[in-house]
DNA sequence: GTTGCAAAGTGGGTTAGAGTGGCATAGGGT
DNA sequence: ACCCTATGCCACTCTAACCCACTTTGCAAC
């Protein structure tokens, strides 16, 4: 279970180092994908063919599918975690996620999710009030 | 069951005791976590187990829901008591928390809640009129 | 009431290790 | 053959984890 946030840097080669805290359960070869909400997903070689059978149940047939499932096959790439821990995210993905020095390293679950750090900021600042709301519709139904 | 409210510090190192009296229940490997209300929460691992499961029935494709697990995964760090009985809090729970040097720790039913001594105050003031209306609010709605 | 002891909370110093940037070497393309 | 890129390796810096010591509080015994 990945938990935990983290500013690290893009260096100048576009490579990003992943803490430490997550390399063990991450491992050596990881996924890097586009993401939802303009970040990048990096799974565990398993973690991600876990994702992508979740994804394909959905059906094949649906146009809305086929772009789903575009948009999170072609957009993804492995990679190796080099000795000190570093993984390099292509100059597509890079772009896609708009990532510049600063980003952010996530742990959601089952997956991390790269930022940049701005854009982070931008989107906690935009859900404040979606958390609030979402915590009270959580209390009505027993759940904090 | 935790129960009670102590006043600790946080030292230059960002470290905050937690009571004595709670480090049993608690155990060694807590999670520290935002939340509701400018304060953070500390669970046991186990506690902290039960509360995601409970958080995370709702699916993953719906942004809203995704908002609410960046907050409460992301936002959430696994970490160990030392030996003086200190749990090290991220300048970024920090932050959030608006920590100074004097918190207030609170036991709360299943978690702690480590809350700015000010901000403890002035919710205790906001609030102090309104706990009768609260109450009756939930007695009318069957909770209480 | 006073003194002594023990335990909790706090502060600080030291050290290992993580993160980052830079260098060097290998490999592929022109 | 040369250049450019990519990958691996090394060194520096800074953080955070560990450990020890001091202070204060509360309880107990005299």
């Amino acid at each position: 279970m990945f938990l935990g946030e983290f500013q690290h840097t893009l260096d100048a080669k576009g490579r990003v180092s992943l803490p430490r805290r997550f390399r063990d359960e991450i491992g050596t070869r990881v996924v890097v994908s586009k993401g939802l909400d303009t970040c990048l997903y990096v799974y565990s070689a398993e973690g991600h063919r876990a994702f992508l059978d979740a994804l394909l149940g959905a059906g094949d047939f649906d146009p809305n599918s086929r772009a789903v499932r575009r948009f999170f096959m072609a957009g993804a790439s492995e990679a190796e975690i080099d000795s000190a821990g570093r993984v390099m995210v292509s100059q597509v993905l890079r772009d896609f996620a708009g990532l510049n020095k600063d980003v952010i390293v996530a742990g959601v679950g089952d997956h991390l999710e790269v930022w940049d750090a701005k854009a982070w900021a931008a989107y906690e600042n935009a859900n404040a009030t979606t958390i609030e709301d979402a915590a009270k519709e959580l209390s009505r139904s027993g759940i904090l």
